[in-house]
DNA sequence: TCTGGGGTCCTAGGACCC
DNA sequence: TCTGGGGTCCTAGGACCC
């Protein structure tokens, strides 16, 4: 596929729900919250005689071998080079001497949820975006004010919780973003409405979330290489090369981001994967695999009271290369067996179109669900209306 | 050095309907 | 007889984020 448009229009320039139009020369806050080195963090409350040293929370490769990647490291850790996301065994290398801590998933949401009463305190208006960012939206305040609050909560955060967080400040959600990794670690950074332009002028394009290698190459075909270069273009010329993600782009690097876009409340899909230790090579152990991940998966939707309408299988090969298939279920259904049967039947389908081009043993596994609806909300099937 | 697991959003072509 | 344009849904793939 051509990259005619990498990325799309809306990402995450938009407005902000649940927040009225305000008829006030006081304009409204963002205060992006953003916990620092999160996991390894909540680790230290447990083990506070690991403070000063190379923390890195991930599968421990002392276990032996292993496909996993590093989740957090400590500030300690990072000068080596040890990064989130990195496979473990160049990690290990970087950093022989890291203190590895196998993640607890568990215990890292129940300190996200302490984190967000926190910052309830502050305003009714708390966005989590994800385990370890929320924003706090500040209605009707002045700039001294959000001031103060942003560190208020830092400190609340830091002596209550004992979780260090830093916090950018502005009037959008985007602006506040990239000033919260300006701000990183433990510091705070408020970037005024008439100082926009010049604060993003000289950072480079990929500091823009939803600019990720491609677009950053692309803009560099361009000769785009700082939001600056990017402010000074006409929306017009980037539009081939971008979609409509090019005025998004124009306009917050010339300080005026859109409004944000609404976020739904509810989830749009859910799925598990997994990864096995040894690529698979039998259909006999695949299918094993896909009833034991859909099981687990139509478990876990029924705790949630979603139902589902669509089901999808992806499969990771061992060239790292990725091919899905999914399938509308027509009316939402829930519970094991229905999940169960369309995953089994779209794994085959998968399985067999690529043993008869030949490829590669299964790496990843994944079983998702899409379309997905409250159990409570009642279905109309098309029967009622005939 | 060899790449997890969980998500969101967008594009594009084809089917189908009016 | 031959042709339109708009809308929605489905499916596959891709970019990106934490």
């Amino acid at each position: 596929m051509p990259p005619s448009s990498p990325r799309g229009s809306s990402s995450p320039l938009g407005t902000l729900p649940g927040v009225p139009p305000v008829e006030s020369s006081r304009p409204r806050w963002v205060l992006y919250v953003d916990l620092d080195a999160f996991y390894v963090s909540c680790e230290l409350r447990d083990r506070p005689e690991l403070r000063g040293k190379p923390v890195v929370v991930g599968p421990p490769p002392s276990e032996g071998p292993t496909r996993g990647v590093v989740l957090s490291a400590s500030y300690e850790a990072r000068p080596t080079g040890v990064r989130s996301a990195m496979p473990v065994g160049v990690a290990a290398r970087l950093c022989p001497e890291a203190i590895w801590i196998p993640p607890d998933f568990t215990k890292y949401e129940r300190a996200s949820r302490e984190v967000r009463s926190v910052l309830r305190r502050h305003s009714p208006t708390v966005l989590p975006f994800s385990i370890d960012e929320a924003a706090v939206i500040l209605h009707d305040a002045s700039m001294d004010e959000a001031q103060r609050t942003a560190e208020t909560i830092q400190r609340e955060l830091a002596s209550e919780l004992s979780l260090p967080a830093s916090i950018g400040v502005a009037t959008s959600r985007v602006i506040a973003k990239i000033a919260t990794d300006r701000a990183k670690p433990a510091g705070i950074r408020l970037v005024a409405p008439d100082e926009a332009a010049a604060f993003l002028a000289p950072l480079p394009v990929r500091a823009i979330p939803g600019v990720g290698p491609k677009t950053e190459g692309l803009l560099r075909g361009l000769g785009i290489q700082t939001i600056g270069d990017l402010a000074a273009r006409r929306p017009s010329e980037l539009v081939r090369p971008l979609g409509t993600f090019a005025s998004e782009l124009v306009s917050l690097a010339r300080g005026e981001p859109r409004p944000d876009p609404d976020t739904s409340e509810e989830p749009r899909s859910r799925s598990t994967d997994h990864t096995f230790a040894r690529d698979v090579e039998q259909w006999e152990e695949l299918e094993r695999a896909v009833r034991e991940l859909a099981g687990e998966l139509a478990t876990s939707l029924d705790h949630e009271g979603l139902r589902f309408g669509t089901v999808g299988v992806a499969l990771r090969w061992a060239d790292f290369t990725r091919t899905q298939r999914s399938r509308s279920l027509g009316a939402a259904r829930e519970g094991t067996v229905p999940l169960t049967e369309a995953a089994v039947r779209l794994a085959r389908e998968l399985w067999e179109t690529e043993r008869s081009s030949r490829r590669r043993p299964v790496r990843t596994l994944s079983v998702r669900t899409e379309r997905l609806v409250p159990r409570t909300q009642k279905q109309v099937f098309l029967d009622e209306f005939r």
